[in-house]
DNA sequence: GTGCCTGCAAACATTTTGCAAAAAC
DNA sequence: GTTTTTGCAAAATGTTTGCAGGCAC
């Protein structure tokens, strides 16, 4: 039986109330300041757990994971000069060819849209 | 001013040749077969500066980089059973809004679509 | 010959793992 | 009390870097 933990749940809630996507080492940084004996390995075990129960989605950006805990669907912006990820509503319900569950290659379960640019902040 | 070298002619070479998506590793394993005596580092710095003239796309699988020659607009399927991934043309063109130059969140350079799932391979 | 490029080894960043102690049930 | 989970440290993985020697030009 999966026991509930304060780090699990402070972990979640962390992630539930940020509209940003953290890396497993922001996420360890904010949640040490509730959990000052918390390791990184416990973290990176929580948030892969998190992945296998998909109670959040993973966005890769030069090779590092950032976490999503928001699960509907919807597109990420990737500002390739301070790397942080954006969310983009909208989009993907015009899609409606992405949808189809067969292609040549394979049986799809699921796609991602991804954009990459330059955000309002690093604009100005 | 910059020199072409047996490494990059041979790398480049292999990409173009392959319609796989090898990693950096299977860059490496491969070329040593012509190259016995070339280091993993040069096929790393090879392969970014590749990426740097644009002569390459990259697509993260699980962390782990691979390389695509091929750079005319087409999305990827990536199966996440071997992890391999297909080419998948024709879905992008039907994306027209896809290609606004501009979102909420900031100005838009490029748009990547990924399709996740079981391969024909796999499949059977 | 000059200066870019390579091979080697070491460093680096991110993530995973083994294990004993601690916490959840 | 039993079993899952944690914290710590070490290891594993993927990638980058410093530097001396080698090769392209």
């Amino acid at each position: 039986m999966e026991r509930l933990t304060s780090q699990k749940k402070i972990i979640l809630d962390y992630l539930k109330s940020v509209k940003t996507h953290p890396t497993a080492e922001q996420v360890y940084h904010e949640v040490q300041k509730k959990l000052p004996r918390i390791s990184q390995a416990t973290v990176y075990r929580i948030l892969n757990s998190f992945k296998d129960k998909d109670l959040l989605r993973i966005i890769p950006v030069k090779g590092t994971a950032h976490f999503d805990a928001d699960i509907s669907l919807h597109a990420h912006f990737i500002c390739e000069q301070c790397n942080n990820v954006y969310d983009v509503s909208g989009i993907c319900s015009k899609c409606n060819f992405l949808k189809s569950k067969k292609l040549k290659v394979g049986k799809v379960n699921s796609y991602k849209i991804y954009f990459y640019g330059k955000c309002k902040k690093c604009l100005s």
